[in-house]
DNA sequence: GCGTTGATGAAAATAAATTTCTGAAATGTG
DNA sequence: CACATTTCAGAAATTTATTTTCATCAACGC
């Protein structure tokens, strides 16, 4: 461990976590069937793992110390200490997945559940992004001469409000639509050099996938919010796909607004950091509003 | 450790996270000088203290290894693999703090830094939680007659909203309000039984002061969502107060928003809980919207 | 059927962490 | 000011943990 060349670079160390407990629900690494016992006897109880030393970890694995050596090994770290490191990281955003729901009650856990969820849903976006896709739309909204954001329901309206909040500030003419009867209007009434973004936390919001239809008879080019696989994903140009594991997600949204709030922000940056000119601006912007604060009438600062 | 009691069960194990760097930082704890010296190396570069051996630390700091280890006891920690175990999860959401704004530009980094920013808010926000406060507001919400969210600016625009949109599912007789004149009427012609909800990131938001003065003036009761010690928090009844490490969110407000609106995601729960049958006809609109989903027509489903 | 490859555990070797013990410094006390 | 007491810190020894080496076994191909 002394003499690995990254450790002080620190490769993989503070930073990035790659996703232990995705590899091990993974399989697909490993060969041999003592491994996956390994495995599942480790996703059985992480926390047990997380603080088990080798021996412990191999006997209730049924297992000798050197297998769960090697092990570590195959997934890519660098000693078993190494592994435990990346299975604390990631276990501390991702457990909770492994759990059933308990049915919080006390304020504490209610809090706990909520932060924790909102946490495993970033994790989990952040993980399945298209950087990609998530490039080209950015390129698309930077370029388009007038930027339509359409999404229903509590939380699309949210997010197409959020985009609207942060893209007109950066310079972009948008405007945004909770309305279908109105978001069709706008689709028909739109030129060829808009762009049109529509959030769907379902992709099943069939007014959307009529109004992507029209566009893209019309030539206009559309990027989703949404699910992959699902008919509004199916019927845009760009899909910035935020796919969240279902299980839990079924009965409260909520989290998955997370999701959906992060990757508009990221998707906000991508604009700024697309124009040199417009970062600049935003960043004179940003200055001014500073300034301001200073001057102790911050009441608008960053828009409150 | 074998027989440690609480290695099974997992008391500090997989949740909560202890924030080691706090601790840390925060020195009160440490009595001797070479202790403190210790942290200023630990702290210097976390992700080799995450990386390195005992003796490899001791070295570092200039100390030997039983003093590490008596550090390590000091901190809370059963054992110095304990403690490292701690600071890698610490370090996960909170190493970013120590480290410079990088200016990122390529995508991925974009992507990361916004998302570790976000789960840095969630997890300051839940650390800095008033639990009993929380619990006041909830049942004050649960008792109002009427509720007014207050907030403006394009974040507490969208915090506010997210309240109406949140509680109005609950039964509560709500709305949300952008605009300060609006906001006076609406203050002037709430009953008693009434209670009004403020959202201000900054806390300096006068008009909400304002309202909030005339508000205590004819007894209606007041709940500020705002940073403490900020004129918002001292004109409120109930306080849930919201404060992120300056620093990082001078330039950008957008990860102050994951905290809030977490806090608002709690606080519609615990409205939730705080009545029973509130809560059963809850979950019967959501097992409702389960079935029409499974019955095809899902395109409102938990409003998308 | 036999050699080869890869997986596995036992035992040995190595490395790591903790305890014990001793000396040094600081603080209080006569 | 000297002495006792406490606390702190490191050296060495002990214990514990991890890794390497090596021998065995099973599966697979030739």
């Amino acid at each position: 461990m002394t003499d690995k060349p990254d450790s002080a670079g620190g490769a993989n160390s503070g930073m990035g976590a790659p996703d232990l407990i995705a590899a091990l629900t993974d399989e697909s690494g490993l060969v041999s069937a003592l491994e996956r016992k390994l495995a599942a006897s480790i996703l059985a109880d992480v926390s047990f793992a997380t603080n088990a030393s080798i021996t412990e970890i191999a006997a209730r694995a049924g297992v000798s110390p050197p297998t769960v050596t090697r092990f570590c090994r195959r997934l890519g770290c660098a000693s078993f200490s190494d592994f435990k490191l990346q299975l604390a990281r990631s276990a501390y955003v991702g457990l909770r997945y492994l759990r059933p729901e308990p049915m919080t009650s006390t304020p504490a856990e209610v809090a706990e559940d909520i932060v924790t969820k909102a946490q495993n849903a970033l994790f989990e976006m952040h993980r399945g992004l298209d950087l990609e896709a998530l490039s080209r739309a950015a390129g698309l909204l930077a370029g388009a001469q007038m930027i339509y954001a359409f999404g229903s329901g509590g939380n699309s309206s949210m997010i197409v409000n959020e985009l609207q909040n942060r893209l007109f500030r950066l310079g972009c003419r948008i405007t945004a639509s909770n309305d279908h009867g109105m978001s069709l209007m706008l689709a028909a009434a739109a030129e060829p050099d808009a762009v049109v973004i529509g959030s769907s936390f379902t992709g099943r919001n069939l007014e959307l996938v009529r109004c992507f239809g029209l566009l893209r008879e019309r030539g206009i080019k559309t990027i989703a919010l949404t699910q992959s696989n699902s008919p509004v994903a199916a019927a845009a140009d760009v899909v910035v796909a935020v796919d969240l594991p279902e299980g839990q997600n079924i009965f409260r949204a909520s989290s998955t607004r997370y999701a959906f709030l992060a990757a508009v922000d990221i998707l906000a940056n991508l604009v700024a950091y697309a124009d040199r000119s417009r970062s600049a601006r935003l960043l004179r912007g940003i200055k001014a509003q500073l300034i301001r604060h200073r001057d102790g009438d911050d009441r608008q600062l960053l828009g409150d």
